[in-house]
DNA sequence: AATTTATTGGCAATCGGTTTCCTGAATTAA
DNA sequence: TTAATTCAGGAAACCGATTGCCAATAAATT
């Protein structure tokens, strides 16, 4: 640290007033006149003055910056998340800190600290893979600061959220399949003990349940969200004797599994065997054939995650801090039908 | 702000000895003995205290924190290379706070202020397409903070530089093409105002002219980076007399393109027409025939310009603030061929 | 035993805005 | 004209940690 930073005290001397008055000035507040509050901007201007948000911070308590972990940055649903929250920040005039937990509790914990000594306003969080408790998040607000929980929430700790329609959207994805003429649909989860996943369940079980559909026990799996076991797990099911003829996957790189192993097999898509995945990774578009999705609306999932604080925390006086009653937003996802899931109608 | 927060003073007054002790013990500095910072270290554990980084910076000048600035948040690339920055911010005990400019100068400028007024230490930066002009990052250094350009960088700026070797990595690429028996590759590349297209157009032109190849000028096309834009001009190109028979992309997204044109018009790829495209993008391995590409080691990339700061930044006396040389690294790509240059040896 | 040298810990200033309280002047009301 | 009310602007405390300097005690040296 050379150079002296220009600072309100400079101004004030220049202008030839108290350095109250300049902080005033700089802030538009009503107990200063319009004539120095001109002076001082353009004296501010010329001097090329950069506020220092450490010393305001310290004073008035507030950061005017909020933090986001997620469990990894460089999925495309998590990094939309984050454009869309960087943009809401930005149009607010606060700043966005960035952790990542890297699917690790321990991680996640670190984070947490981190975002506390750096005084955030807020923290949006998505859990890792690893989170069962919740230690952490309580410490968050007995540090006073915002919560919002999305996408990966825990539901048993009370805190706005913002959620997808996970079950409704899984739903509507199996009823397409039902519809397209599939009977056989087979389901391939992932961790059960994320919500997430489970409501995506849900909705599978329900539109099963409603088709008065029969499907066998063994056609239902957990944990097979990746490519690599999907594609193991599918290459077994389809050679059973009595094979489903379709596929629900929790996530598209397991639909991409089920790709593979169809290929593999011989079995054309989507006649033989039908298939859709969850999210609209950008791959989905370039499969062969391409693979049906559901579009999660990250990127406008950020923007509510944000808007959350903004809206609902930053003006709201903390009048009944006892019976707090939380925002919980659910962000409509999307069927895109493509051409893994659509049969020529030749039935 | 309500709840009274844990300070040093709260430390100090129960333990008995002075807030600055607190502080020396808690950072550790020789001046306290071990009994001392024993005992202070038990008490901010059992009071929960959580130091205020504001106020520590405000004091010591040093926020522990570093900016980074990106055209896209939600491009791979860039997500990758935040991932790998944030790894090594976290190890070593720094925040990082993301900006996105959206490809626009006028918001890259505000990011800069963005970061500045938070008082970061450094700032990472790829700029933006619309970047011409470097005034925003003289402010940079005027306010006395690191600087570490990557990817994209001004190469007129004197600054430290994290980049791929585009030029090579290009002339590698192209030269996989012809040893594979393609004669004539063409180039679509991007805007050319910026280093990492052009260097890369630079490969190109060199592996062209080391084989004695005979290109027309009109198989060299800029501003064709888009997926759709590629898909046009691919198609018009291969419906020529004398079309090309292959293709050299400055990015995947065009070379998807590329692949549709193909397919559309019913050629083979990679028997009639061959593609390899740049920055290999997850999608590469999915198409169908799967997209080679030249992988940019993004995650080292990002960790070199973070390191960048910490090993040649924080610890190195600013001796010769006038005579600075600035350390230029060179992260190298990797060639990833797969079904789309790999001609069958049937030649 | 006396004096020099280390070691340990405290005092107080400091970083740069923010905010409360207060004063003197200007405006309005009586 | 005088008293009451506004209003613009200033003085100073404050946020919480850091750090240079100093004092007191302990240890080492002669």
């Amino acid at each position: 640290m050379k150079g002296k930073r220009i600072t309100i005290y400079d101004i004030a001397k220049e202008v030839g007033i108290a350095p109250s008055s300049v902080s005033k000035a700089l802030n538009n507040l009503p107990s200063v006149s319009n004539k120095i509050k001109a002076l001082v901007k353009a004296k501010a201007n010329e001097l090329n003055y950069k506020y220092n948000s450490n010393a305001a911070n310290l004073r008035s308590g507030f950061s005017r910056t909020i933090g986001v972990i997620v469990p990894k940055i460089n999925v495309a649903f998590f990094s939309n998340a984050i454009a869309g929250m960087e943009e809401v920040c930005f149009e607010n005039n606060h700043g966005l800190i960035i952790c990542q937990s890297d699917e690790s509790y321990e991680r996640e914990v670190q984070c947490i600290q981190t975002l506390i000594h750096q005084n955030v306003d807020c923290i949006l969080i998505s859990l890792s893979q690893e989170t069962r408790a919740t230690q952490h998040l309580l410490e968050i607000k007995n540090n006073q600061m915002g919560l919002v929980q999305f996408d990966r929430v825990d539901e048993s700790f009370a805190s706005h959220r913002v959620v997808n329609d996970n079950s409704h959207a899984a739903y509507e994805a199996v009823k397409h399949l039902i519809e397209q003429g599939y009977k056989k649909i087979a389901f391939l989860g992932g961790s059960d003990h994320l919500t997430v996943y489970n409501d995506r369940k849900q909705g599978y079980l329900q539109a099963i349940k409603e088709a008065d559909l029969n499907i066998p026990y063994n056609y239902i799996l957990d944990n097979e969200f990746k490519t690599e076991t999907a594609l193991k797990a599918a290459t077994e099911l389809l050679q059973y004797k009595d094979p489903p003829d379709a596929f629900f996957t929790v996530t598209d790189h397991a639909a991409l599994g089920v790709l593979k192993a169809a290929w593999s097999l011989g079995l054309r898509v989507p006649d033989e065997v039908g298939i859709i995945g969850f999210s609209n990774e950008t791959f989905t578009e370039v499969t062969f054939p391409t693979l049906s999705s559901v579009d999660q609306q990250s990127r406008n999932l950020g923007k509510a995650a944000a808007n959350m604080y903004f809206n609902h925390m930053l003006a709201a006086a903390p009048v009944n801090t006892v019976a707090q009653n939380f925002e919980m937003q659910v962000i409509e996802s999307s069927l895109i039908v493509r051409e893994s899931s659509e049969r020529v109608r030749a039935m």
